[in-house]
DNA sequence: AATGCCATAATGTGATCACATATTTCGCCA
DNA sequence: TGGCGAAATATGTGATCACATTATGGCATT
């Protein structure tokens, strides 16, 4: 079962049809690259909950791949700090604390307003057009309380700003960040549902179109305090309880 | 050759002496760490030129070890944007340009600065005395024109400032930056010597002692402008050199 | 003499096996 | 019945092999 993908690689001209869903899509591309976005993604909209352990050889049996690309997709993403190797053979979400949640946002606050306007002299219509539509995705998904459809496209509207600069080195560094949030943000989420409307996008977008810096800046900042901040602290508590919920489900390689 | 290294962990009762100079170091730390944190090393205090090619069985055969922990070592490092992986079946050193260096100082300075005033809670008189020992030590390599010296000592007592506060999340982001610029700087400084003499660090630590979190602000900005701004800006046509050096020592796995 | 082409070498990627160790489980004894 | 220890299971780590793909150097052709 597990092998028969690796053929379809191996013999990428027989073309055998696998279960795997993205036959179409391993042109080239490596399985690790693969195995890495999907963890990643997972990560990210907050699919995997903080404190859950993760094995290699549970995910290499989940995704049907061998446990070399597992290996080297946690060790690019435990280098991004979205898992945590724990030093006595375990792996897992890393769990949020207080402190670490102040420090993400104000880290956040750091580079993304720096990225933004750093960003603003190479962006023109059509990335104002699909940072558009990226802002109304996300209206949507607040509308149809789809978290997936609203953590996607708030993310995907940001980086679009921010990786409008070519080669720049804010953009990684700023997704580390996101990865950290991510589990924590989405459990939140889960729980009270994003209740405030005051829209910053627009006010972003009214500063990129008059090329406002601090305007920029200013909205930027209030949409990452606005988003995040009573989130964070209503839910604080909510650590104590992932905490012990991190036992549960560990077979699978603790996937949802 | 290369096997006795493995054997020294499998069998770590027999204590076959090696090659290798860490014998003694092989206690329960994994050999990727190792391999990890001397390759770390090199870029950071920029024993390897931008643009210089790695190469997997080159470093194994360099360090004396298997294929294993050099890729998983090269997966860390490229997360950290510390190496590159062409795509085309190649990993080198990134180059570096007059945007991305503009990018590294101010994502630096975002991050250090608030990295600074959050760790000035958590500084205490034993903390203090480090950095001083850091801050003297930076005198000395600046005396005696040791780079290797001077970098290193400089990066210590930035991290140790930083490092105060427990479990930061801008320590790795903040060395992910170190790494991106140490090979360049070195290179830079090799050129031309560090002929700046103010002594930005002694207004740090006064600003630390006075618990005044504006003024570190201030001097940890001032620090890293000082020592990098004028450095970069008469190098940046070392860039184009360093490019067409890259193709040279290819073999061995292009370490120095 | 310059250039395009092919054979050889080299490189990253993935799979599989062996091993040391941490964790879990089950049975035994008090 | 509860606690403890040993067997058993599971997990990360490292080594080695096979393979597709890319780079490189020599050779023939123009």
């Amino acid at each position: 079962m597990h092998r028969s993908v690796c053929k379809v690689r191996q013999l990428a001209s027989v073309s055998g049809n696998d279960h795997v869903s993205e036959d179409p899509a391993t042109d080239g591309v490596t399985v690790q690259q693969r195995v890495y976005q999907e963890l990643r993604t997972d990560i990210l909209l907050g699919r995997i909950a903080p404190g859950a352990p993760l094995t290699i050889r549970g995910l290499a049996d989940h995704l049907g791949v061998s446990a070399m690309p597992i290996r080297e997709a946690l060790r690019r993403l435990a280098a991004e700090s979205a898992v945590e190797l724990l030093g006595n053979r375990r792996i897992r979400i890393p769990l949020m604390s207080p402190q670490r949640f102040d420090d993400l946002l104000a880290a956040r606050i750091a580079l993304e307003t720096e990225a933004a306007e750093r960003a603003l002299g190479h962006v023109d219509d059509a990335l104002i057009a699909r940072m558009e539509e990226y802002a109304a995705e996300v209206d949507i998904g607040v509308e149809t309380r789809d978290y997936d459809r609203w953590l996607a496209a708030n993310f995907a509207f940001h980086r679009t700003l921010y990786a409008a600069r070519p080669d720049s080195v804010f953009v990684p560094l700023i997704e580390s960040l996101w990865l950290q949030i991510g589990p924590f943000l989405r459990q939140a989420l889960a729980h009270i549902g994003p209740d405030y409307t005051i829209d910053r996008h627009a006010e972003a977008l009214s500063a990129i179109r008059s090329r406002n810096r601090m305007a920029l800046r200013i909205a930027i900042e209030a949409d990452l305090r606005d988003g995040i901040t009573h989130i964070g602290n209503e839910l604080m508590r909510f650590n104590a309880a992932a905490k012990a919920e991190g036992r549960k489900s560990s077979k699978r390689g603790g996937r949802a």
